[in-house]
DNA sequence: TTCCGCAATGATAGCGCTATCATGTCGTCA
DNA sequence: TGACGACATGATAGCGCTATCATTGCGGAA
């Protein structure tokens, strides 16, 4: 063994290139068989006797083979690699889905390359551009407003697509998330329910899904004529807890018989109640707050906030089978899936 | 033009292989040139006269090029790629973290290529030898506590490494981070200094770092005399806010006369706030709360939290930074660096 | 018996790019 | 004036793997 290793790298020292690591090569000549009876052995055991397996896989321990993920993905034209393409890394809904992500994925081979489009499309067609230029296995990315290049170039790309946290029609080739519009509107009708009847819309970012969030909230509250613009407050600024507070002050200022606000998101919600607590405004009783993702503080606060839980994780998961069955050539049952979401309902709205 | 792209796609029909996107080969007849020309016009336009540089710009954005990674990094032994290891995705310290890596790599060719290690040692080794077998260009490992062999691998590795979040001695190559054992005794002496007695430790999930915050708190308490081991109630359940609650309520359990907490993070740091609002707990009056990382929730709360701000994004960029300087052949001022960090005084510890 | 099909293995030829060395063309300095 | 080096460009030969086709041997159908 120590002689095969030494005379290995004697000859790459000698031509001055290759990596000093093992090749297929190395471990067919100690098998004794050729190079891509190996590759098959690895690849697909059962295309290999059971005697020349065991001797490859022999020589692979033997030599610590592992083989060359570039060059493969060179000679069969596919990468073992997804790309994942989100909006925000500090946005706690895209770590959910991730993290759904790479469960999803488990140990097997396939990697994810990752990129943060700062919710801009023209970073998203660049990244789409990249990442294709690597034949990935399968593309995951962030919402359906891609552009229409982008949209193109996903089109033309051979390998499967998802589009996640949306849902909607036309996806590109498979698309799994939820109804943006409809939470929205199920969280206001949940306000006007309980009887508020100057119900604000609070929002930061204002990114497509928000947008449609809004829209939600304002085609519930025209349905019963409680709809004013004055009502809404929002801002481009990325969302954070602190933005909260001062966007209820602004909207208190425009609109002093406020009596509930639907946030864009938990941050903001969480925002809301603190800015309640030190301005003494009572919650529920003067002041309704319902949030968006339902993240596990909104069960513990104080008063516990009424939100909206989306199947973050899930949506994660979900990509990832469809990408794999896709990949395993298994039937998919739709390529649209709707996961849903639930109204969570606490005390911040029950006056 | 339309004939180039029609007579390539004949030829590559023809031979059955190929991935139907032009290649160098077509670049480089286009513009009338070797297809290394090309390769150095793009990797180093310095070393290409203007002439022929204007010739193979026009003929890359005719024919649309874009160079295949794989075949990059198969014939020059290197991948564009940045393995990071990271131990969760859900903790905000980490995504804070990423961003900064991503931020600090710009729009440059390098991407990254992501593992979740899940906080075990066995997990991370095995990612290690994975992303190594693609031989990226660098990699970054969250903490100081690989295993023996894990070390060895990445001493091995001939790419710059970048250990990250700790401050310690003998790093494998480079390190970037911050004392955890100093944050846990800044704290704790913090609370002493404020006149609390009963100081308790509230932990989750205890990974390594949270055992060296741990053990400051420990080595301040045990300064003054004041150390009690059943002031500690930790558990190894990931951190969540709902969990602050209940570990604040098994700490009261033990211990009746509590007046302080010194927590883990600020996500428990929250849940105990909430708790203690819940049942009527004094803050900081009756129980001082000192949390630990510095979200940005902590200085909106009611009452606002103590934390200590750790420089999470800035150790993304400083390691990037880092990579980069050794990938360009620039001297790196010192291999390892404490960026520190700060205690913030608020609400929750003024008595 | 003959032939066909299938399973197991191998030989060959790239995948698309770059390391390396070779070649040609200047300007420059003794 | 000629040799030398610096610069610009090209030819060649892989990087480590797999697609593709070829070969071999064997059992069963005709």
């Amino acid at each position: 063994m120590t002689d095969d290793i030494a005379s290995r790298e004697q000859s790459r020292k000698a031509s001055r290139r290759g990596s000093g690591r093992p090749t297929i090569a190395d471990v067919a000549k100690l098998a004794g068989v050729a190079a891509i009876t190996v590759s098959r052995a690895l690849r697909d055991p059962s295309l290999v006797s059971a005697e020349l397996r065991a001797e490859i896989d022999t020589a692979v321990i033997q030599l610590g083979y592992a083989p060359d993920p570039n060059a493969r993905a060179l000679a069969s034209a596919r990468a073992d690699v997804i790309g994942v393409l989100v909006p925000s890394l500090t946005n706690i809904v895209f770590a959910d889905t991730l993290r759904g992500i790479y469960d999803g994925l488990g140990d097997g081979p396939l990697q994810i390359q990752m990129g943060n489009t700062h919710y801009s499309p023209r970073e998203e067609e660049r990244l789409i551009r990249m990442f294709l230029s690597q034949r990935p296995s399968a593309m995951i990315v962030s919402g359906i407003d891609q552009t229409e290049t982008t949209r193109k170039l996903l089109e033309s790309a051979d390998c499967p697509i998802v589009q996640i946290m949306e849902y909607g029609d036309g996806p590109v080739d498979m698309l799994v998330g939820f109804s943006h519009f409809d939470g929205g509107k199920v969280a206001t009708n949940h306000l006007i329910e309980a009887g508020y009847r100057r119900i604000g819309f609070i929002g930061a970012r204002m990114d497509p899904r928000s947008q449609r969030r809004l829209a939600g909230y304002r085609s519930a509250l025209e349905a019963v004529q409680l709809f004013d613009p004055k009502l809404i407050t929002t801002t481009l600024t990325p969302s954070r807890v602190s933005l909260g507070g001062q966007l209820l002050a602004d909207a208190l200022a425009k609109v002093a018989d406020l009596d509930a606000v639907f946030c864009n998101n938990d941050d903001l919600a969480m925002g809301v109640l603190f800015e309640c607590q030190r301005a003494g405004i009572a919650v529920p009783h003067r002041m309704a707050i319902c949030g968006f993702n339902d993240l596990d503080m909104m069960q513990v606060a104080y008063p516990s906030l009424t939100s909206i839980r989306t199947p973050r994780y899930e949506i994660g998961r979900q990509a990832v089978q469809m990408v794999l069955d896709r990949l395993a050539g298994r039937p998919i049952a739709s390529p649209i899936v709707d996961l849903g979401f639930e109204l969570k309902i606490r005390e911040s709205t029950m006056r």
